[in-house]
DNA sequence: CTGTTAACCTGAGTGC
DNA sequence: TGCACTCAGGTTAACA
């Protein structure tokens, strides 16, 4: 479900609500999520203030009074929401719920469980899961200079390579898809044969389809949904993913696809070399 | 090190 | 209706 402008959509859709507020109650109804919820999360968390909401990649993290922080991933599937006081009760796969102070409720989804919900402790240095990030894509060490640098001597695709999260957060199959349109190559091209200039058209594009993304509110296909359960707009901006058959926007071509790395790689094999 | 594949899990959609 | 099958926004672990 979510790439960075889904998460970042969630966040800033939290931040006001979460900020400053007490934790009051942690309910786990189900802990075997990606990796299983730790048995006694509640006695770390239950009574310290959220004291702020940052993403770091499609990861949330919330930072905890007494210095631990919860790192919350949304897989595939996963959906938060906060809900004022009096929340519905509880349906199928609501594994998590935060009360706050003011009866508000924050609450994870997350049919397909592979979502986390992980505390980084105040006293560890790193963490495995954050610690070999690359960059985030509106960092300006994200630059064509630097996917030009690490592609040398690469035969993956290139979509691959874009998608990694050791070369770049963020991107998942929507928007690297759609930024390989926008910046004209096709997604199956060996990373290493990419030229210089081409990955400065990339990283333009890049930057480009997520902040329009965002902006928007995410993309919507099935299930999408902000903090308060609001649909996003990219998806009518879509100009490959999912469009396989369809007629390129640009030049009409049919959109064809195939699969790189298990995953369906839309493109146009006319504006994409 | 690089690259590919299977695995985690549920639900929706399709075709017979 | 029912069954079998494929596919889905992510990421890691286990391979060659």
């Amino acid at each position: 479900m979510p790439e960075l402008p889904e998460v970042e959509t969630i966040r800033r859709g939290l931040l006001p609500h979460l900020v400053g507020r007490r934790i009051e109650a942690l309910t786990v109804r189900n802990p075997q999520l990606r990796w299983p919820i730790e048995p006694d999360l509640a006695g770390h968390v239950v009574g310290r203030r959220i004291l702020a909401l940052d993403r770091r990649g499609k990861y949330l993290l919330l930072a905890l009074e007494g210095g631990d922080r919860l790192l919350l991933h949304l897989g595939m599937s996963g959906r938060l929401r906060v809900f004022p006081a009096g929340a519905p009760a509880p349906g199928p796969h609501d594994h998590v719920d935060w009360r706050l102070e003011g009866g508000l409720c924050l609450r994870l989804n997350d049919p397909r469980r592979f979502g986390a919900v992980l505390r980084w402790a105040a006293a560890a240095p790193g963490h495995a899961l954050i610690d070999h990030l690359g960059p985030e894509p509106f960092d300006p060490a994200f630059t064509g200079d630097y996917l030009y640098a690490r592609s040398r001597g690469r035969r993956c695709a290139v979509k691959a390579f874009l998608m990694d999260g050791e070369t770049v957060v963020g991107c998942g199959n929507i928007y690297a898809a759609e930024a390989l349109f926008r910046a004209g190559l096709r997604p199956g091209r060996a990373a290493g044969s990419v030229s210089r200039p081409a990955y400065h058209r990339l990283v333009e594009s890049v930057h480009a389809v997520l902040s329009a993304a965002i902006t928007q509110g995410g993309t919507t296909l099935r299930d999408f949904a902000g903090a308060h359960g609001e649909a996003g707009y990219f998806q009518q901006d879509l100009y490959v993913y999912g469009r396989e058959g369809q007629r390129c926007r640009v030049c009409a071509t049919p959109i064809r696809s195939r699969r790189i790395g298990q995953r369906a790689s839309g493109y146009c094999p006319r504006c994409q070399r």
